[in-house]
DNA sequence: AACTATTTATAAGA
DNA sequence: TTCTTATAAATAGTT
């Protein structure tokens, strides 16, 4: 506005608009001071610059916190509270829901069975009779595969076993490679490989079995119940 | 700042102070408007006139409960934030809760079985089967508890039968109390009344009976659980 | 931060 | 409220 017109457009050369930013804040807080005495009006203004910096201007004689108060009470109860009295009520929804999964939790663990008359309770029975029965084909399944894996894990490693043992009496034909086994880490004896395979195999299996009886995610499922209210 | 200098002081004048007010309002609205492009800044301005009307300018694409927020967060005054982060992250607990209890719940009607391993399996069956035993139990005692008030209440009515039959034989002996009683409604029949009995009895213990096997609280218990998400 | 040519805002009047 | 216009004020570009 002097020296020029110019485009009202982004000032792409940061310095510019830095300094432009400062020159025109002031213009605007000088023009709302005036304003306010003026006119007795109450003005309220806030800026964010690109670089996130805080500016305010408030009318002498009240503050930010006022503003936020009286635009509340004038544009309608409706900016926050309307927002926050929805969570409150889905706050309180959930607790019941809670509530509710709690008591038949309960009742599924043979508590709280009082307020329960006889046909739920007939009901209540039936219901965990079918689903113990789908548990318990569940567990089979599980330990059948489990038996199952075992089962092909051993067959690999006696025939990996049955290998090695052809392969040690090829070697035994060879004096030299039976010397240089004696020698070495091996301590090699034909008996005690014949009798040491199912303990070899044990040590073998260890690692696999903890890695399929963990009980981590499934333990705790079961009680994390307790943890609210 | 046109046809004569003004002082800045109220407008005494009351009309032209509201011609001012609008005027200078629009101004101050585009120079805000103007920095908000200039500079890539974002502003917010609040007024309220004499009258407390309210006007106000909000940088495009943000709304004055932006500001609002964001302000706070600047300031870092904790008035409502905090209270209100604290309902998200309790309502984020309360959901993960609800979903947990959902899981057991469905774990224990023989679905979602898929995560548990063995050990799990073989303890939650057993705890079901201890559960089905609590809950037979408790059954039965219900049951028993009913068929002993019927027992009660049957003998009850057959006293209150007894005395009204040897009522009914005292009058028989005496004939004017027959004839009356022939000619009214009760229609009395010795042998009637005799035979009669249970189908009274039954009729009678009738109201009792719907009362104490309804299935409204507990029957909805167990189906509540799918109310929320 | 200061200067200043110019643009913009606006007070008063219609 | 809007238009007009003389004039005050704001400010872009420069130093």
């Amino acid at each position: 506005m002097a020296r020029g017109k110019i485009q009202i457009k982004r000032i792409e050369n940061s310095t510019n608009r830095q300094v432009t930013y400062s020159k025109r804040r002031n213009g605007l807080f000088k023009k709302a001071n005036e304003l306010t005495v003026l006119c007795d009006a109450k003005v309220s203004i806030i800026m964010f610059s690109t670089t996130h910096k805080l500016h305010e201007y408030t009318s002498p004689n009240t503050t930010t916190k006022e503003f936020f108060d009286q635009y509340q009470r004038t544009v309608g109860v409706d900016i926050w509270r309307s927002h926050y009295e929805r969570m409150q009520e889905q706050l309180k929804k959930l607790k019941e829901v809670n509530r509710n999964l709690r008591r038949e939790i309960r009742q599924r663990m043979g508590e709280s069975l009082n307020d329960l008359e006889y046909e739920s309770l007939c009901g209540l029975e039936q219901e965990m009779e079918s689903s113990v029965k789908v548990i318990r084909d569940r567990k089979y399944k599980v330990i059948t595969n489990q038996i199952e894996t075992y089962k092909k894990k051993l067959r690999n490693v006696e025939e990996i076993h049955r290998n090695l043992l052809h392969e040690f009496d090829l070697r035994e034909d060879d004096p030299h490679y039976g010397l240089v086994d004696n020698g070495g880490d091996y301590d090699y004896v034909p008996g005690f490989v014949a009798h040491g395979g199912p303990r070899m195999l044990s040590l073998c299996l260890q690692p696999n079995q903890t890695h399929h009886l963990h009980t981590g995610g499934g333990g705790s499922d079961l009680t994390t119940f307790a943890l609210l209210e």
